[in-house]
DNA sequence: TACGCTATACTTAGCCG
DNA sequence: CCGGCTAAGTATAGCGT
């Protein structure tokens, strides 16, 4: 008895361990963990796409640089095709009032996409205009985007959010300011930043 | 007895059941197997990045077009530094898994690029899904769907999504405070961090 | 269509070679 | 660093609500 751990010589293996899921801070099996569930998320994504005919891509970085990636049909497509990867864009002028760090993060996503695809996006917003159903639902018959976002924000990110969407309201009501007394005058007193 | 293995109204689940890696026929279980799935290469991509301080991007297209993504610190920047830019040299090596399950779908696959093309089209429509699902708050963008929108709409119009914005705005503060409660009950040092 | 449940298949932490 | 082994932790297929 004692410390009898039976099998003598041999521990039978402590077998998996529950872990927090925070950073690993023995390098060592950061680095084993690292290469370990790397190999599962890359099997999950595979198996995702076999199994529902998806298009996946899956990019990641170890701490030392080093990139992995794989991708259903490609990396380089589904890439594409989530975002028609920047390189002429150049610099653009639009109105900001925010200079957060998220925002400029969404704004310079908001211009890739705009500049890439302007016709597809409008061809998409007249689709949306449907406002007559409902300024455009999720596709899924589920709630409007944003109540099922909310569900999802973490706490950190909340704030953040409100504060987004009251800056957005008063863009409405400048909106609606303007349509209601005149529309002749041209876009000029705005403040313009310079993104890039 | 006889086929009493029903435990009276209820059976006792089959449990998980073990099915081929291949591509679901079935349109309702493949939803759901997608449904089940993205969540679960979402969370192991998470874990990975949390665990190892690994920066991923996962994109996952469904076969309806709808685009969902994760990232850390963002989908972008991940992307971006994945893809050497045309004057930005990435002096990231780059590593493709060269396993071979990625073979194998990329082959099984490549029978479905031919629709890919057209798929790229819908990418736009599918992009915006996901900026719905992940909540990306473009604030000063004055291309978003919704600005656009605004600007086409007519004073009629306007007044109905500004209440619209309110409503989102009421949400999320209700949010916030549920929230808030449940972090004063519960000294969890982790509100949830970003990654779904 | 989206959840919740249960039994199981699958993944992987800890070790060793 | 890669691969194998064991046992325990997780993800999920099939169903029901």
């Amino acid at each position: 008895m004692g410390t009898a751990k039976t099998t003598a010589g041999r521990p039978p293996s402590k077998g998996r361990q529950r872990i927090e899921i925070r950073y690993i801070e023995d390098k060592a099996k950061r680095q084993v963990a690292f290469s370990k569930r790397r190999t599962g998320v890359f099997k999950k994504a595979s198996e995702v796409s076999q199994l529902c005919g998806a298009h996946v891509a899956v990019v990641v970085f170890s701490e030392g640089g080093k990139a992995f990636a794989i991708g259903n049909p490609s990396v380089e497509d589904v890439l594409r095709a989530y975002d028609p990867l920047p390189g002429e864009e150049g610099a653009c002028l639009l109105q900001v009032e925010d200079d957060d760090a998220a925002c400029r993060w969404a704004v310079e996503s908001t211009l890739r996409q705009a500049e890439e695809t302007k016709a597809h996006v409008e061809a998409e917003q007249a689709r949306m205009n449907a406002f007559g159903e409902k300024v455009m639902q999720a596709k899924g018959g589920r709630l409007f985007w944003w109540e099922a976002d909310v569900e999802h924000l973490g706490v950190a990110e909340l704030p953040e959010f409100a504060r987004a969407l009251q800056r957005l309201r008063d863009n409405v009501q400048r909106h609606v300011d303007k349509l209601s007394s005149d529309a002749a005058a041209a876009p000029s007193p705005t403040p313009l930043l310079l993104l890039q």
